[in-house]
DNA sequence: ATAGTTAATGTTACATTATAACATAACATA
DNA sequence: TATGTTATGTTATAATGTAACATTAACTAT
């Protein structure tokens, strides 16, 4: 039976980031050596990039970052980067931002449903059966059959909210 | 209490799209009057343009095709009228594609929920009330407020399906 | 080890999508 | 008509994303 998993809850302002982002690098590299693939040092440096926050992340604004230690970087060097780590389930796009935001659980591929602040620009990310199903529901009754699904529900935080700005 | 309406279902291949392209003219008409707001000659071509058919169209075709009678037009022409038919909720744009594509229910302001077929690129619109209400609902148990739901689905329409491509 | 093969990155150029900033024209209304 | 407001024209540029081909690194199989 399919599961409702908070993939990544909003974080506090202030919360221990470094563990967020080494435990993401150890999922990316135990996903890859398990799936026989290469996290690359370059692939490596832009999922850090991305993980940097738990804001969603410009693709030029990684290559900015980038181009400080690999001055030989330029944009298909971070969209092929952010590609792979699509791909793989170690990073998801948020559409309606053109930003990428990493993924907490690269375990399992799937879409996530994203809720974004537009106060503090953070994001939780959702896999949830309930939300999944009823759109399966729903298109199930036009014959529709689906590939991918993107929910990106934009709002404000509890955080933001109780601090009233 | 709020209802499940299907905006937009999914059209056969030849319909009489005369009638939904005329029938939005008129709604947009009625909307603006109500509205006291002015539906331009320019809004109005613009909105016959996203109206083509029942596929999201690009800004930029819509500037192509804007020219050939109207030769001044450039990129803010119909980025503004475009941005005039989003906020009036005439035209809804599809994050995924970068693309617009009509509203058949302009009466009340909403976000809608879009299924979009990868073979023949069409769109079903729904507004369906479980959806943002099961949205809702999760969104309340870690307090967040939604400002915005954006939900669209990639997939196979029934026709695609069963003509096999 | 070495050649052959594939995967990854480098490099240049360009395509697509969108906005800033300021000028002019059309419309409203006092 | 004078005045303020809204809509459009115009130029330039920013932001996002890809095509195409060259080079390098890594893997494979003798
Ligand atoms: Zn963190
Ligand atoms: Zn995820
Ligand atoms: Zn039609
Ligand atoms: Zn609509």
């Amino acid at each position: 039976m399919k599961k409702n998993k908070v993939i990544s809850p909003f974080k506090p302002a202030a919360h221990k980031h470094q563990e967020c982002l080494q435990a993401a690098i150890k999922a990316a590299k135990t996903h890859c050596e398990d799936m026989g693939l290469r996290l690359t040092p370059l692939r490596q440096r832009v999922l850090e990039l991305v993980w940097q926050n738990h804001e969603p992340v410009k693709a030029y604004d990684v290559l900015d970052e980038l181009k400080q230690g690999h001055s030989s970087s330029a944009p298909p060097t971070v969209y092929r980067a952010l590609d792979f780590l699509q791909d793989q389930g170690l990073v998801h796009k948020i559409e309606s931002l053109n930003a990428y935001v990493g993924c907490g659980n690269p375990k399992e591929l799937h879409s996530g449903q994203f809720f974004i602040c537009h106060d503090c620009g953070s994001v939780a990310e959702l896999d949830d059966a309930d939300i999944s199903g009823l759109i399966q529901k729903k298109a199930n009754r036009f014959g529709f059959k689906i590939d991918n699904e993107m929910v990106e529900i934009k709002g404000h935080c509890q955080e933001c909210l109780e601090s009233g700005i």
